[in-house]
This record gives structure tokens, C-alpha cells and sequence, in this order.
DNA sequence: GCCAACGTTGGC
DNA sequence: GCCAACGTTGGC
């Protein structure tokens, strides 16, 4: 099993948006980075865990945890002129993008905030933190339970 | 709203 | 293939 964190705007979609889909979760759509989709493509597994992390907000950290419920598949929204992630040169041939489908599995007690992150000894070197702008990436089982252990507070 | 980081695009 | 210009991300 493999473990990951994945960042999403709440204003825009948040692990309580998430919690409302559901056990058959949401199309992870919209990534549009070839590094983050490599991972969704590659190594993302039906039943790996996923750190849900809220970015560009007023209390930025994890939240919660998900789980990828489908592996991957060809991104619709790329295939969709109307969409704001349409790509011309994607075809149904030779798709671009693809996304996994995840779904609410745990809301921490408390958020695990970066500050919290950047100054923990072993956390603060992840890639979180030390690769800006990638919105999809894996963590060491290490670190994905001191998180996990983290947000377990109360 | 500012701006640093950095991935992508496109001219050459 | 290089690299400057450009656009986006995301913390603050």
C-alpha cells in the first residue's frame, strides 16, 4: 500500500465537499501537472491512503484522510471545450490526463497545520514542503502516521 | 494583493 | 536544445 497527499482549495473543494459524495467518492479531475499525474497514473492504488491537505485558505494544513477507490483513468474535463481544463491537444486516442476516483475516509480532530509540518523534525523535509506547486504526491508510511497522529489529538 | 518558486511555452 | 517570457500555485 502506498500513501499520498493531495492539496485542494476548500473554497473550491474541501474534504467536507468530499465527505458529501459519499463511499463512491469524486473524480480527482483538473490536474494538470505531468509529475502529479505520473503518480495518479503509475502508482496510485484502489485502497491506498491520502492525506487531504486545504491550500490557499485561511488555515492551511491536513485535514483529513481519503481513499482511492478507483485507479486511474482518462481525465474527462480534458476532452470538454467548455471545461477550464480542456487540452486541444488531448484526444480519446492519446489522452493526456488522467485522474483516480477518492473518497472520504477520516476528518482529523484538529487540523495539522503547516507551520505545524515545517517545524516538526521529521516532517519538515517532505515533499510538501520541499517541492512547491505539486498538488499529488506520494509520503513515507513514516510520516503519513506522525500526520495521522497528529490530527488523532484532541 | 504581493511575490517567490517553478513548470511550460515558444522563438531561435 | 537553450533560455527568456509567461502563467500558475500557494503562503503570507
Amino acid at each position: 500500500m502506498n500513501y499520498w497527499l493531495v492539496k485542494s482549495e476548500p473554497d473550491d473543494f474541501s474534504l467536507n465537499d468530499l465527505k458529501a459524495k459519499g463511499s463512491k467518492g469524486e473524480g480527482w479531475n483538473g490536474v494538470r501537472n505531468y509529475q502529479a499525474r505520473n503518480f495518479m497514473r503509475d502508482d496510485m492504488r484502489v485502497g491506498d491512503l491520502v492525506l487531504f491537505y486545504h491550500s490557499s485558505c485561511k488555515s492551511v494544513g491536513v485535514v483529513g484522510i481519503a481513499r482511492v477507490v478507483r485507479a486511474a483513468y482518462p481525465d474527462p474535463t480534458q476532452f470538454d471545450p467548455h471545461s477550464a481544463y480542456y487540452d486541444a491537444k488531448a484526444t480519446n486516442n492519446t489522452p493526456r490526463w488522467y485522474q483516480v476516483d477518492i473518497a472520504f475516509e477520516s476528518k482529523f480532530n484538529s487540523l495539522v497545520s503547516l507551520q505545524t509540518i515545517k517545524s516538526h523534525p521529521e516532517l519538515s523535509e517532505i515533499a510538501l514542503i520541499t517541492r512547491s506547486r505539486l498538488s499529488v504526491m506520494p509520503i513515507e508510511p513514516a510520516h503519513f502516521h506522525i500526520i495521522k497522529a497528529l490530527g488523532s489529538m484532541s
